[in-house]
DNA sequence: ACCTGAACACCGTTCAAGT
DNA sequence: ACCTGAACACCGTTCAAGT
C-alpha cells in the first residue's frame, strides 16, 4: 500500500548558492563552473539542475548575495549630518568592501549575460546611502546625477586599482582621497 | 635535387588580428573562439597556432589595435588652450569612442588573465592627452592625481552606462555633461 | 613549411535509467 | 523524488600524418 519512498535531499539551493559564493571569493568568476560547485556541495553536477535553472541563474544569487553584502556594509557607515564628511566615509566604506572581496565586486558591475542580472532594485538599494549623501550635499534636484558622479568616480577608481590599471606609480591611497576630497567638494553648494 | 616544396601560407598574423577585431566589434568577446576566428580566414582552428600563441595572445592582439584607435580618437581632440574646455571635449571623445565600439571598449578594462596584458606602455600612451589638460588645469604637481580622476569617473560611468547600471532613468547625456563640468571645476586652482 | 583530422581534457546541459 | 552515467555540442590545445 505503499508509494514509492521519495529519495532524500542531499543538498539544497542555500547550500549551492553559498558553495558558489565561496568559489567566486577565492577564485573569481572563472572558478564558478558547475561541476565544481556540486563537487563542493557532494553530488554530481547533472543535480543542480534541479534546483538552478542553469549557471547564469546561479550567477545571479550569488551576485544579488554579494549585492547584499555590500548593502550592509554602506548601510553600516554612520551618518554624522557632515555632508562632506558622510560621503567620504561611505566612499572609504565602499573602496574597503572592494578590496576586501575584489572577486565578488567585480561581479557588480561585469557585464553579465541577459539571465544573471541581478534584480533591478538592488543595486539602487546597495547606493542608497551615497544618494542621501549626495542629495544632502547637491540639494533634491541634482542628488541623481551627484549620487552617480560619485558612485562612477568610486568604481572607475577600484576598477583600475584592481585590475592594475595603475601603473604609473604614486600612492593610490592619497589618489583615491585626493579624488574623494575634490568631488565631494565640486558637488557641494557653489561657494 | 629539390628539396621539399613549402607550401605557401592561407592566412596571415595580421588577417587573423584583423578578424578577431571584427569579431570582438559585433559580438564582443565571447564571440572571439578560435573556430571563429580560423572560419573567418578560411583555415581550420589548429592552424591558427603557427602564428598566436593561444587565444590569451590573440586577445592581447586586439587589445592593443583597440588602444591604438583609442589612441588616434583622443589624440586628434583639438586643443584650444582653454583647459577647461579641452579636458570636457577629450572626456566627450572618450565616451563617443565607448559608444562607438562598446565590446572594443569594454576590452580596455576588462580583467584579463596574465597573458593578454596589454603592452603597459599603450594605455599611459592613450591617456597622453588627458594627462596634459589635467596638467593644465590642476598644476604639474598634481597632473597624475587629476588625470586619474577624470579617467576614473569617466570609465565609471561608461562602465554603467554600457552594462545597463542606469536604471533610474534620468537624462544620462546631460548626467555625463554635468559630471564632467563638475570635476573639470574641482580639478581647477581653488577659485 | 603549412594545414588538417583526430584526439584530449574540459565546459554547460539533457535525459533515460537506477534507487 | 532525487541522483547518476552517458551523451551531446561545444571549448582550447596538441600532434601525428598528409601535401
Amino acid at each position: 500500500m505503499e508509494g514509492p519512498v521519495p529519495t532524500p535531499a542531499r543538498t539544497s539551493l542555500e547550500a549551492i548558492v553559498a558553495a558558489g559564493r565561496g568559489i567566486v571569493d577565492t577564485e573569481g568568476l572563472d572558478g564558478l563552473t558547475m561541476a565544481r560547485v556540486a563537487g563542493a556541495v557532494g553530488v554530481r553536477a547533472p543535480s543542480l539542475y534541479k534546483r538552478v535553472d542553469g549557471r547564469p541563474t546561479l550567477v545571479r544569487l550569488v551576485l544579488e548575495d554579494v549585492l547584499r553584502e555590500l548593502t550592509e556594509a554602506l548601510d553600516s557607515v554612520a551618518v554624522t549630518g557632515d555632508h562632506r564628511r558622510d560621503i567620504v566615509a561611505v566612499a572609504h566604506a565602499f573602496r574597503d568592501y572592494a578590496r576586501r572581496r575584489p572577486h565578488a565586486y567585480a561581479l557588480i558591475f561585469a557585464p553579465l549575460p541577459e539571465g544573471a542580472r541581478p534584480d533591478p532594485d538592488l543595486l539602487p538599494r546597495a547606493a542608497g546611502p551615497v544618494l542621501r549623501a549626495a542629495a544632502a550635499l547637491a540639494g533634491p534636484e541634482h542628488a541623481l546625477e551627484a549620487a552617480r558622479t560619485v558612485v562612477a568616480w568610486a568604481h572607475g577608481f577600484l576598477s583600475m586599482e584592481l585590475g592594475g590599471g595603475f601603473q604609473l606609480g604614486g600612492d593610490v591611497d592619497a589618489a583615491f582621497s585626493y579624488g574623494i576630497e575634490r568631488i565631494s567638494l565640486a558637488l557641494g553648494p557653489a561657494s
